[in-house]
DNA sequence: TCACTTATTGATAATGGTTATCATTATCAA
DNA sequence: TTGATAATGATAACCATTATCAATAAGTGA
């Protein structure tokens, strides 16, 4: 509830009624917080978060506002592997960039990474157009992750295997 | 329990003993089911289809004995976003190849691929030169999947939005 | 071949993220 | 302000996957 609900309220209201939804409050804090963070949330980070400024607004509600904003294309939905869902404000509103993600398989951090985007995306869409010729299959959008050590992760790995110092 | 079994016994039999592992029954015949498929297998696919001849084995040994093929790289596991997890045979046995996949997000068919590859490995290797050099991240392995519509939805979307001939 | 150690199994219950229900409340066009 | 109805939230249900644990079977060495 800072600039960016003056900022944006409007156009959010269009977007929303143009879809015939309404604005709510619930709908309002959600997505001003995935506004003002570039965390990648689960459901219940959201809940949490939210819940702390209005205990009122129910887990069953993010749940739901998560998805209408998927579907809309408002956020985006990813799973890393950890047995939740996560969420994140897609790249439609100003100041975020596409990007892919680096998942640490030891620790669970998620790194975005733009750098090599631009490659990326025009093999992308060279393989997307061979592929939807060769398969007439129409493709929507793509997924590309990598997975492996954080840094800090490594050096752990490397303590722990080798023979302890002390004792 | 046919050429495969015969074949591979003892090379299974010492790939298992090597790790630890004794090679039992399930084991077998859950290997044989996902070497005479090229299919993308649910936990309950290979419950119900290895129950058809042995009614013995339990559901969660299929669990237990997928996640050990995992571990030990024998099998891949995927999500495709249906809610469970699908399991293929690594690409190490012969006449396996490394292939990406398409998803259609209306019926979920799950299309291989191995066009292109190439050139998206190559690719691959590069970005992850770049990033373990710049996020000091080991990468141990990537995921690259297309999601759209199939062929055959294609027609059946199309013939649903189209106001209808009769009545 | 036999016995012994222990890895493996499978029936069952528990877990945990996500959804379905449904009575109540809030939005917004008129 | 009002009315139609979209949205909410407490609760229960769902369902894929895991944890438990006593019973079984694989492999080893005699
Ligand atoms: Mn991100
Ligand atoms: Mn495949
Ligand atoms: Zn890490
Ligand atoms: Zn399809």
């Amino acid at each position: 509830m800072r600039g960016f609900h003056r900022m944006n309220a409007g156009w959010w209201h269009g977007r929303f009624r143009g879809c015939g939804y309404r604005i709510t409050l619930p709908r309002q804090m959600i997505i001003e917080l995935l506004n003002r963070t570039t965390a990648h949330l689960s459901a219940e980070d959201v809940y949490l978060e939210v819940h702390k400024m209005h205990s009122d607004i129910g887990l069953t509600t993010v749940y739901r506002t998560l998805e209408l904003l998927v579907q809309m294309g408002i956020v985006l939905k990813f799973d890393f592997g950890d047995g939740r869902a996560r969420y994140e404000l897609a790249e439609t509103s100003k100041g975020r960039k596409h990007h892919h993600h680096m998942v640490c398989t030891n620790c669970g951090r998620i790194i975005d990474y733009a750098d090599f985007i631009d490659e990326e995306i025009e093999l992308l869409s060279r393989t997307e157009k061979g592929l939807s010729k060769k398969f007439n299959f129409e493709i929507t959008n793509h997924l590309i992750q990598f997975y492996g050590l954080c840094d800090q992760c490594q050096k752990t790995i490397k303590r722990l295997s080798r023979p302890s110092v002390s004792q």
